[in-house]
DNA sequence: GCTGACACTGACACTGACGTCAGTGGCCGA
DNA sequence: TCGGCCACTGACGTCAGTGTCAGTGTCAGC
């Protein structure tokens, strides 16, 4: 435990401002909001409480009225996030007539994407900052992955007893689905590109999902087993 | 520079072991695979110099006879499992007769596949800690991700010129291949497969990249633009 | 005007990790 | 046998970053 005190406090500064009185929850936003940019700027691990202190224009001893430590706001901005995606996934139905499957799937990719890149920050800090942290926050983005993944997976099962989604082991197949758009959505942050590209990104997933993009005859291949796993 | 001497030095421990003499290449080969083991059990950021010595055994000015420094041993690891990465990739081409372009590709994500099975702590070590180190670091990874991506688009570029690979933009298909692809290693290497498995990851990857698989009728799809961008 | 509650401040004590370097001992050539 | 070289050692000083808490100003209620 730093800091306890053993002699007496030299009298602080004068001149002290105490800032306008702000909501609670106001303020909270404050932080996260500076952390955030700081945290994209110098990265997770380079950010230091006093950079996101500096960047709120809050005192060091405000920081951690409102949070444990500097995980605690990373957390937090990444539990906004996921919570973000997760909501914009809608799980896919055959009984509806109105949104066919192929409609409702790209209505997915777009959603995801859009949130993507209407929050570039956070997609950012998702993939180059949340991985490594430690043990319990990789636990933490596993379990989200995972939900996505496992979503995905039952999703495909289902289509494949449909007919509508082709051969292959169902979570295998969610991985390389999963896998092909966090490197779309991290290499389109990383570009720049906003909102506006949506539409184009969502259509070049989706015709890759459907078709993929070899075509080399089956024949060229060697063992041809199709059936495999 | 922290250390600088002021006073006496108190007589060191006595009892002390001189390791057996070792060539130098060796001494450093043994730093680098405690190093890598020890990442792997508690992520980079969480290792001190510390961590390393003692599992390599060695003194910590031994370490610093060697390395600069805790990123020293990650780039270093990094690099070498890299250019084996890079090596396993074969250009694709098209005046062979014996290989078909299709056992090329077949054999490129084999040779990939192997190598990270094979390796599977730096795989690991790769996905999970060597992003988000600081801002060195991740040009390191780009470029040599970008290099992969790049020599990816132009074979695409050249595959639709003769009509092996379907529409789309050329790099945005190398970025969903190169994506699936991690994310595929990445999961196999957290499940423990090894290198067995090459074979059925191989052909789940390559009948994904050829057909897709969602099996949605064309017409279902609002405004089918597939020429899109 | 007074009082108590409370958000806020920032100087401080503390510490974990770092890089250094004086010292040690094995080995080889003279 | 001796001397010098050199890989190796580990205790040490340093410091950046942390979490704390005594103190300050503000405001609502009385």
């Amino acid at each position: 435990m730093p800091g306890r005190r053993a002699t007496v406090r030299k009298k602080p500064n004068k001149e002290i401002r105490t800032g306008a009185v702000i909501p609670k929850e106001e303020r909270r936003q404050q932080i996260l909001k500076a952390a955030r940019d700081v945290f994209v700027k110098r990265g997770y691990h380079q950010t230091t409480i006093d950079d996101i202190v500096a960047a709120a224009g809050v005192a060091r001893g405000t920081y951690y009225l409102y949070f444990e430590d500097k995980r605690a706001v990373l957390a937090d901005l990444i539990d906004r996030f996921a919570a973000q995606i997760t909501m914009a996934i809608q799980r896919i139905t055959t009984d509806e007539v109105e949104r066919s499957v192929g409609m409702q799937v790209r209505e997915n990719i777009r959603a995801v994407i859009g949130v993507c890149l209407k929050e570039r920050s956070m997609t950012k800090i998702l993939f180059t900052d949340a991985t490594g942290v430690d043990s319990d926050f990789h636990r933490k983005l596993s379990t989200f992955y995972d939900s996505v993944v496992q979503l995905l997976t039952e999703s495909l099962k289902d289509g494949q007893a449909l007919g509508i989604v082709g051969e292959g082991e169902p979570r295998v197949l969610a991985y390389l689905t999963v896998g092909a758009l966090k490197e779309l959505l991290y290499q389109a942050v990383g570009m720049g590109l906003t909102e506006e590209t949506t539409e184009v990104l969502t259509q070049q997933l989706f015709v890759f999902l459907s078709e993929g993009y070899l075509r080399v005859k089956p024949d060229q291949a060697p063992q041809r087993r199709r059936r495999s796993r």
